[in-house]
DNA sequence: AATTATTGATTGAAAATGATTGTTTTTGAA
DNA sequence: TTCAAAAACAATCATTTTCAATCAATAATT
């Protein structure tokens, strides 16, 4: 059995339940104890699991997990600067949409307007802007455990009654060729309902999505303008041809 | 059984139960008293839990203030009291739709069912619930601050994509002659709906509710089962005449 | 054919486990 | 309160399991 077919299984496995043991790998594999020994150091190595001892776990990529609450807390300054440039594009009397994550919650500190009604599919995104006095409607549906998102086609449905002036969604990959996408289908097919709900559309994306795809395509690039910050090691310039795009200074 | 499983049951019974004995865990891990022992060791070198005599403890990181919803503390005892009953009524494969509120939230650490599914229109139950591994679907529409419950036209509108075997509802008042009633016409409304959509219905109250009559009224006495705790201070024979009413014991 | 990569088996070392020990803490009856 | 029995404890040991390192055999590449 080839090496990438065993990575399947074992990335399978590890996925769907958490930790896996070494022998539960060599029953499904078929191959020698050594052989998925040396195939879990390359995963490890690729950062794709966590050994532990008898076995390997998910990797967590967060340091732990406060149940729903506020997690992934990586390039949170560059988050804030875009949060915050995102914030003064929105003016009063507007109607608003916020994804879930953690980006577009940076902006509800800056939302310092009168007249504002944010809807949004976050639960986390709830308490900032209720504290805030904003009128605020939450998108109804199933709730999406890991990160307290609505989806299904509930959420979809409930969508429909909402137009926006302005939406703010987050991205997990912008691609040249391949638009924006993200892991979900299901919280997919609610960015392409918000996207075609809204007058103006805006991705919220740090550095580390350019460049990247992931499973599910959301939209082509013209079909948004993105808003990131400026950083040396990604080049703009290939998809400043194909949509407006806002680089704010770290 | 591999460290990192102990550790994930170990941890979410204390999460569940705030404190959780030696006997039991070795009970759920099937491991023995000397490895549940060192586990408890290392998970309280790494902060996770706090080492107390017999078991292990839930660590109170800080005040956790829920701001939103500054939990209604009154009466809690005798809230859990009629949470526990309520849930009893629950069975496999129903579909049910819970209130916002502290009652009913009473309901969930009792719901121990597999294939249960929850509706709610509380975004304080969501947390609880998702824990729970319970599938849970959030009624949308625009949010109440005080409470963080939904309302609103939006909310109505979304409900009706659902069905319910059992609802629960909690009440502000109940009054012999003026049935059940509520101070916020909006809430009111939205429990008319639920009511509507739900084969047996439940009302869940403290004694402090009966005789009590609030603005907005909900529906008659007869059209619901009420749920209370027995007192002294109420005489429940007049609403017994006109519905099923079950008084747990304190 | 020679070289390289991959594999499975074997080895002693390291880690984890369960049982046992004697000690400390808790409990409850005097 | 005091004291003895019971329960829970940390420390230690022998056993089992898992590990990394090494080696020879096989398959793939040059």
């Amino acid at each position: 059995m080839l090496f990438s077919q065993r990575q399947e299984i074992i990335l399978s496995l590890i996925d769907h339940q958490k930790v896996v043991t070494l022998e539960e790998l060599v029953q499904e594999t078929g191959s020698s104890e050594s052989t998925i020994r040396r195939d879990l150091d390359r995963l490890e190595k690729a950062k794709k699991l966590k050994r532990i001892h008898g076995g390997a776990s998910r990797i967590e990529d967060k340091a732990e997990e406060p149940s729903l609450a506020e997690k992934n807390l990586r390039n949170v300054e560059e988050k804030q600067r875009i949060g915050q440039y995102a914030a003064s594009l929105v003016q009063e009397h507007e109607c608003i949409y916020l994804d879930a994550g953690t980006t577009a919650m940076q902006m509800i500190p800056h939302l310092n307007l009168e007249n504002l009604i944010v809807v949004t599919n976050g639960i986390q995104l709830v308490e900032p802007l209720v504290e805030k006095g904003i009128p605020t409607y939450l998108v109804g549906g199933l709730i999406k455990p890991k990160t307290g998102a609505m989806i299904g086609s509930g959420a979809i449905k409930s969508l429909e009654n909402y137009r926006f002036d302005k939406c703010f969604i987050g991205i997990n990959g912008i691609h040249e060729d391949w638009g924006y996408t993200t892991p979900d289908p299901e919280e997919s097919i609610l960015k392409q309902k918000v996207l075609e709900l809204s007058q103006e559309k805006y991705v919220l994306a740090d550095p580390s999505k350019f460049g990247k795809s992931s499973f599910s395509k959301v939209a082509l690039l013209e079909e948004a303008f993105i808003i990131t910050v400026k950083s040396k090691n990604v080049q703009l310039a290939s998809f400043e041809k194909k949509t407006l795009v806002k680089a704010v200074e770290k």
